[in-house]
DNA sequence: ATGAAGTTTCAGAAGTTACTGAAAGTTTAG
DNA sequence: CTAAACTTTCAGTAACTTCTGAAACTTCAT
């Protein structure tokens, strides 16, 4: 199927390589489980680096294993329903986008600026930490909301703007 | 400086590559605007390599060209502050990662499916293309309140939860 | 215990991306 | 118009990533 090879190709945007994203693909439009010699024979690819793009994909937790009783054989279904797994990616994303440069941030501004060019650095350094910090704190209430009242949040979209407009009345309500 | 380098790494992550990581530190670190030849001589990079980084950046439009009067070089500045760099950085990733499987996934909904397999996978297909349409418009809503409100908006953090709550409330009073 | 049915690992081949440096192009002062 | 001061392009090379297929390993039925 076409969006198979499609998602192969965004797959590589979306944080793993092409055959990785494939395999996802292939998983999660398949609702029955799938072993890992289906994938292979489907995609045309080797036995060896279907292995390495699953292992991947359990590190993602996007995808799990599934036992069958009387087979030998492993299966693979996806891990969660769509607005789970693309909660994982972002929280996976975040973690290696976001966190070793908040940890490193963290302790360039331990150290006091020596002269006024490394001053101004330092503020830009502060403004990023701000940013990434805010951006961390909005994940986790995000995260903790879970896929339903998340998919609620954002479909309520056109009304973001208004909960700045109540901020003020909500503050005035919970001293 | 370590926060260059390590800009450079996550770079990288952020859709450049690690020298085009560099380079953007380097000139959002320093308040003073940079030519072209003194970015090369601090990387310790080839001078075409840095005009192809510039290229990009400028292509991402998160520099912006600052030419001084007298001097027949071109300098460099940051074109904003951060929370301005940082949505150009979404808004440019958003365009490469999610529009086209957008684009591709509302084709791949006007075929009727023939078979149950195909009806089952249309079905997910539908679902990912719900998701990614509430990110689309969720993003344009945030781009739409500018770098300052969308900062208070995150800062708000704990109260996401909140909106939530006050979701019913707010329909009731807006009928 | 044995071997059939499966999975994993890994060395090297193939493919991809990034970088250099030299040549070509552009701009402006004189 | 020319030359100096700069920028851009590009072919070739270096560095990195992905993929294969064969060998090693694991598991389980008999």
């Amino acid at each position: 199927m076409s969006a198979v090879m499609h998602f192969g190709e965004m797959g590589s945007r979306w944080g793993f390589n092409r055959t990785v994203g494939q395999i996802l693909a292939l998983i999660v439009l398949n609702d029955k489980p799938i072993s890992a010699q289906e994938i292979a024979d489907t995609l045309s690819i080797s036995r060896g680096n279907t292995s390495m793009g699953l292992k991947e994909l359990q590190s993602w937790q996007l995808v799990k294993l599934h036992i069958v009783p009387g087979e030998r054989k492993e299966f693979f279904v996806a891990a969660g329903d769509i607005w789970t797994l693309a909660n994982r990616v972002l929280e996976e994303r975040k973690k290696r986008e976001i966190d070793p440069t908040l940890s490193l941030l963290r302790d360039l501004l331990l150290d006091t600026p020596s002269n006024t060019t490394d001053k101004q650095a330092q503020k830009k350094l502060d403004e990023i930490h701000d940013l990434l910090e805010s951006v961390t704190r909005w994940s986790e209430e995000l995260q903790r909301l879970g896929p339903d009242k998340l998919a609620t949040l954002m479909k309520l979209g056109a009304s973001v703007g208004k909960v700045l407009e109540f901020k003020d009345k909500l503050k005035l309500g919970n001293p």
